[in-house]
DNA sequence: AACATTTTCAACCGCAGGAGT
DNA sequence: GACTCCTGCGGTTGAAAATGT
């Protein structure tokens, strides 16, 4: 597949001049950085004609928002991002793009990398569709219990990041209730979690892309189970709200997980997520339930 | 050590939709 | 409205790396 070419065809493409494909080479990857750096990102057929590259537009374009953009994150997921894409997953299905809006430095195709070689293997191996309603249960029963466990105790451990850089994009998102906009989430959200029983970042099933929301005072929760006796809040598809429902306890110690970075020290995502117990276990779930 | 199998993830493809003419 | 071009999205592929035998 290496140094492949091709004729190009269409899409304004110049019928004569051979294109490469395949994976980028060291040279193309610092002039496409070059050009960028000078030029800007956008009009990726004229970048690539203008660039020297003998690329299409399309590909220049992959590689820059997939692996040179700066702010591209490496390594895996962090159970608190696993836990987002479980979340947002449940709600707009497929929607990798949209759900790569709230996970910042991942891109869609890292997510729906994460999707296909992660979840969609332990749903066959539990041999549930992955996009049924018993999948959905099983995970979160079983799933973000665990992934939750862990992020509780990687809290111990690393210290970094804080809630609101995990609920940054969220609270940013220009749907967003504007009276929770002037919220100062960097100073203001311990001494408020302190004082409330709840954090829940809900929204309405009736038109998930204008009411996201965020509720500190628990009032429009139905459930307010605490992540130590398990994260049942986790969103049914039926449910029109509730996304996810934390203790504040628990919500203060996620304040001080370490979300992803180069440092991230125990690599929490090579662990199988589910052994031979679980996955008889949940078996045993899916098939009772 | 050698080979087979599985997993990961970068990159491609086709399609849809928006903008411009 | 019809056409072309460009961009972005989601699905898929396949080489490389990792793991198992």
């Amino acid at each position: 597949m290496l140094n492949i070419l091709k004729k190009r065809c269409n899409n304004g493409d110049e019928e004569g001049v051979e294109q490469r494909k395949g994976p980028w080479t060291l040279e193309e990857d610092t002039l496409l950085n070059n050009y960028i750096s000078h030029n800007g990102e956008g009009r990726w057929n004229l970048l690539a004609k203008s660039s020297g590259l003998k690329r299409t537009g399309k590909s220049c374009r992959l590689r820059w928002l997939n692996y040179l953009k700066p702010d591209i994150k490496r390594g895996n997921l962090t159970p608190q991002e696993q836990l987002l894409i479980l979340e947002l997953h449940s709600k707009w299905g497929n929607r990798w793009s949209k759900i790569a809006k709230y996970l910042p430095g991942r891109t869609d195709n890292d997510i729906k990398n994460y999707w296909r070689t992660r979840v969609q293997k332990q749903a066959r191996q539990l041999n549930i569709d992955s996009n049924s309603h018993k999948f959905l249960e099983v995970v979160r029963s079983f799933w973000v219990p665990r992934l939750i466990h862990k992020m509780k105790d990687n809290s111990n451990t690393n210290s970094k990041a804080t809630l609101p850089d995990l609920l940054g994009p969220v609270l940013q998102d220009s749907s967003f209730p504007h009276e929770f906009s002037n919220i100062d989430f960097s100073t203001s959200m311990s001494v408020d979690l302190k004082k409330t029983s709840q954090f829940m970042v809900m929204e309405s099933s009736s038109d998930l892309e204008t009411t996201c929301s965020l509720y500190l005072d628990g009032s429009r929760g139905s459930s307010s189970q605490c992540v130590s006796e398990g994260y049942s809040s986790f969103p049914c598809l039926e449910e029109d709200y509730m996304v996810a429902t934390m203790g504040s306890s628990d919500i203060l110690q996620l304040q001080d997980c370490h979300v992803a970075d180069s440092t991230y020290e125990e690599d929490v995502t090579q662990d199988p997520m589910w052994n031979m117990d679980d996955i008889w276990q949940f078996k045993e779930y899916a098939h009772y339930n």
